[in-house]
DNA sequence: CTATGCTATCGAAGCGATTCGACTATGCGC
DNA sequence: GCGCATAGTCGAATCGCTTCGATAGCATAG
């Protein structure tokens, strides 16, 4: 393998002089950068990632910080991690994947402290997230996709839940409910300060109340059986119910067959909409699901651009950016029933 | 941060003997290893991946090289970028991702040379692969999961489809059935020779052929309008078909929804069972599916241990390894019908 | 004609580790 | 009591690059 000092003799420079050709540090006269460019291509020549980052005390490197979850990745973490390591290598970045321990900082610490990346993207953020205590504090350059309860100058993306909630309230009012109900995620990530989980009920009741609708809320485990159950508690509670917005991919079908239980159809007897979800999800029931659909991709990439463009800038600006999820409306929704026969007692 | 040489001092010994306690490269007097030991902690010292890699010509990072791939990941690749991640890290090791075009070896050469990575696990792996190629001809150290047309002295692990197959058809036939068809990926991979798509395909006739059952196969695209359209070409050129065999995820709503549109129950009237596929997929769909499911988690750390222990290794030694899906039996598979209501002409 | 300021380049000093070749005690066989 | 292997340690060279200070050439200003 050939080394920047192979690259300068056969260019008849000195190493120096290649470096500021290849990182434009410092004027290089046309005519020499040609024959260096040219030395550099017969040697076939690619600067050592590490020696580099030794030197300049920057790596190229950052690091996406998964959860090592129990919820369990879904679509939609994939879609992240496939778009960071895409928009990584467009700003020629290696990403290096590490899964820690969310209520361990103290592993975290020791992975940031090996010196290996500039910086990180945090996701799977809580309400009081230790790691973004931490970041904050040693003054580590990272950016998040979601949000902390304290967001005060840090990069940052995140569905905007506000705008997600009401748009779909808005079909759902527009086809005549009055009655809808919310599926959460499970309560102990609701407890756990979950940001989705906690943002958008928020939203949920801020939106049905503004437009005076009806609205019950619920906690679900991320299992079709809670979901069947979930949708019979519900109705007990709430019988004039017609509709149900769920945020909780893997709670779908016990949903859907519970509402089939009741020998009702869907959409003409109830309507079932997905927030926070995905395409590939909501294609898989029948009757495919009326989703609005986590805008993965643009977190993904937007989250590792405010990274890098942070770490190559001079002037340390903090963005924050909202995106809403996208309403896709398929087969699961439609007009409010204007009668619906009642299920036996 | 403090370096190596601050521990030296602090612990009053050289430089290179804080490096040999610390690497166990030469022999320390137990009194002298305490006392550097005690001096990393009370200063917190890691050691710097960056500046240990470049001396050492071993970085102790490898790469997981995933395809840019249109047919798009899912649950099982995510497994495989999981537990990679997670068995990496338990030997010590850095993760990182690079998503290159298949078809440019070009790419990944230059990833390569730059030095970051001591080897690379390749997935997705073709018949003809020109990523295996290049690591071949160049001597760089890595492992495949999944297998091509020549492994000779590769380590790789794949997913055990003749035995896949096998358990499947004889689950099948036990309950009967002896019309079978098989729903491959896209023609498209099976012509492009993606492994999987070539593996399965095959041994399914041959497992069919030595059971002395009817077995009909068939390409499907990755959408459900497919996957409809394929059971009906299915029944209309075998109409005694009351099984199908499907490696495909994304066509299986419109499968159900095929067999739904004739009238017939699953499993009273057909059954479905999907192979290489996930729970996670297999429990969305309403009935639940029958499915052999990809042994994704052990694929993804098999696949990185070995590249591990080949990179630690002194003896060079080769280890292929084959497992087979396991198949979880839920409501989409039945008994043969005797009789089937025949769908009107 | 000298002072000034660029532009283009060189050489050397790091970056923070590993590793090789000494060097110094010590213990052992004979 | 001598030679010699061995355990334990040190100092220096090295990995491949960035970056700082110095220098030479040359045009422009005064």
């Amino acid at each position: 393998m050939p080394t920047m000092q192979d690259v300068a003799k056969r260019a008849g420079v000195a190493l120096s002089t290649v470096s500021y050709a290849i990182n434009g540090t410092r004027p290089i006269s046309e005519e020499t950068r040609q024959r260096i460019f040219a030395a550099m291509e017969e040697l076939g020549y690619r600067p050592n990632v590490l020696a580099r980052g030794l030197a300049s005390k920057r790596s190229r490197i950052i690091a996406l910080l998964l959860p090592a979850a129990k919820r369990g990745l879904g679509l939609t973490e994939l879609e992240f991690v496939m778009s960071a390591t895409e928009v990584a290598r467009e700003h020629g970045y290696h990403l290096v994947l590490w899964s820690t321990e969310i209520r361990d900082p103290h592993e975290l610490q020791q992975l940031m402290q090996q010196g290996l990346v500039d910086g990180v993207i945090v996701m799977e953020i809580h309400e009081q997230d230790e790691r973004i205590d931490l970041l904050r504090n040693i003054d580590f350059p990272f950016s998040m996709i979601g949000r902390s309860a304290d967001n005060q100058g840090i990069n940052h993306v995140d569905i905007d839940f506000g705008q997600t909630m009401q748009v779909v309230i808005d079909h759902l009012a527009d086809l005549g409910h009055t009655h809808i109900a919310f599926l959460n995620h499970a309560q102990e990530e609701y407890d756990a300060g979950y940001g989705p989980a906690v943002r958008a009920q928020h939203r949920f009741l801020e939106s049905i109340e503004a437009r005076g609708l009806h609205g019950i809320t619920r906690f679900c485990e991320a299992q079709a059986a809670d979901g069947y159950t979930a949708v019979n508690d519900l109705l007990a509670i709430d019988p004039n119910l017609t509709a149900l917005m769920v945020m909780n991919d893997r709670a779908i079908p016990g949903i859907l067959r519970a509402l089939a239980n009741r020998g009702w159809h869907i959409p003409d007897d109830f309507s079932v909409v997905a927030v926070v979800s995905s395409a590939r999800a909501a294609e898989m029931t029948n009757p495919t699901i009326t989703t609005a659909e986590a805008p993965a991709k643009a977190l993904g990439r937007l989250g590792t651009e405010m990274l890098i463009t942070y770490l190559e800038g001079e002037k340390k600006e903090f963005s924050e950016v909202l995106i809403p999820c996208e309403l896709v409306i398929r087969e699961s929704s439609g007009p409010c029933p204007q009668e619906r026969v009642q299920a036996v007692s």
